[in-house]
DNA sequence: AACATTATCTTGCCGGTGGCAAGATTGCAC
DNA sequence: GTGCAATCTTGCCACCGGCAAGATAATGTT
């Protein structure tokens, strides 16, 4: 269960992921350093170095795990409500929730995005928010509003961009906010 | 008209400005260091502390500028254009023209965004979002779910995370997908 | 005109950071 | 149990941001 103190440390990988989500949550991800990831993990910073490469190469595993955990909780709204609205508001919660991975994710500059896990977790999550199994370019541009509506909500609610006089209850904000979007054929 | 080359330099404090955000244009707001910044300017390190404080400093003074010029940028298509929906097209031009100011404005945790004169750029250009002027929280709403569609459309073109379907002129984009707001009570 | 004061910029220094090279330690294959 | 590969550490380097002290130049005072 838990192979934490041994020899070779077990799963240093998975460790730093954690230490470094962790870091991230409170001093941001621009002011993430190695070193300190490396010492909440209990370990030289040239070990993790050793698993990603470089600084980016973390922050790409930590991109890479975000959009699969987005691409998760959106699934997961979907299945359970079988509203496009609720897709929307799951996203801002994710946002709220996962602040460490939001800031990465939409940080490009940050990691490697050429990395091949990334762009898969990365399109199979797109591929939730406009279902672009379907060609029909009107109803991409339509999941492209309402992506571009959900997430700049959830970016300017995390930057504290938004009135104080919404409230700052995210969720409830989300439902009235995306109530703004005009509905369109919502199923093909 | 052009005091560039004197004793102490004439105006510092500008030119170091220029030169962080033609820096951070080419490597980002992360990667910038004051050094390299300072360097460009021709002057050592320390002097742009002199005038800034610190790094934040720096980038505060940029967020300032950029809350600057998007506010001017946004009342000009106001007053040409007297449209809601070509504000926010504005909005997003502003973002593809300064990706520099964009970038720093909305990532608060760079700057000290209890700067006074930041501060004040900023809550003007926001009342030109969702004029705020009349008090109606319905109103409110409908703003911020304006400036969360053009918001998010804008960040999600510059990190690439548009489907390249949709072509690559951010104006032409910002129209078609404003188009699926919800025309709502436009002047009051 | 001489001097003091202030604003502006530089040099020298410090701890911290990311990355590299070399080496130590440990698990595994056979 | 011996060789081999994986994993981690130590030592090093250049760069960074910030501080203290000092140099230089503009301005004001008399």
């Amino acid at each position: 269960m838990s192979p934490s103190r041994s020899y070779h440390h077990g799963d240093l990988r998975r460790a730093l992921i954690r230490a470094a989500v962790e870091t991230i949550g409170e001093v941001g991800a621009a002011a993430m350093s190695v070193r300190e990831v490396a010492r909440r993990a209990g370990v030289s910073h040239t070990a993790a170095t050793y698993h990603f490469g470089d600084k980016a190469g973390l922050l790409t595993a930590v991109a890479t795990e975000g959009y699969r955990l987005l691409g998760d909780a959106l699934a997961a709204a979907h299945e359970e409500h079988r509203s496009f609205l609720e897709v929307g508001v799951a996203y801002v919660r994710f946002a709220a929730d996962h602040r460490a991975h939001f800031e990465v994710m939409f940080q490009p500059a940050l990691y490697h995005s050429d990395d091949r896990a990334l762009q898969d977790a990365r399109r199979a999550t797109a591929a939730l928010l406009y279902r672009t199994a379907d060609a029909d370019e009107d109803q991409v541009v339509a999941g492209v509003a309402a992506w571009s509506l959900v997430h700049g909500l959830a970016t300017l609610w995390l930057n504290g961009n938004l009135p104080p006089l919404l409230g700052d209850d995210p969720q409830a904000i989300a439902r009235r906010v995306a109530a703004h979007l005009r509905p369109r054929a919502p199923r093909r």
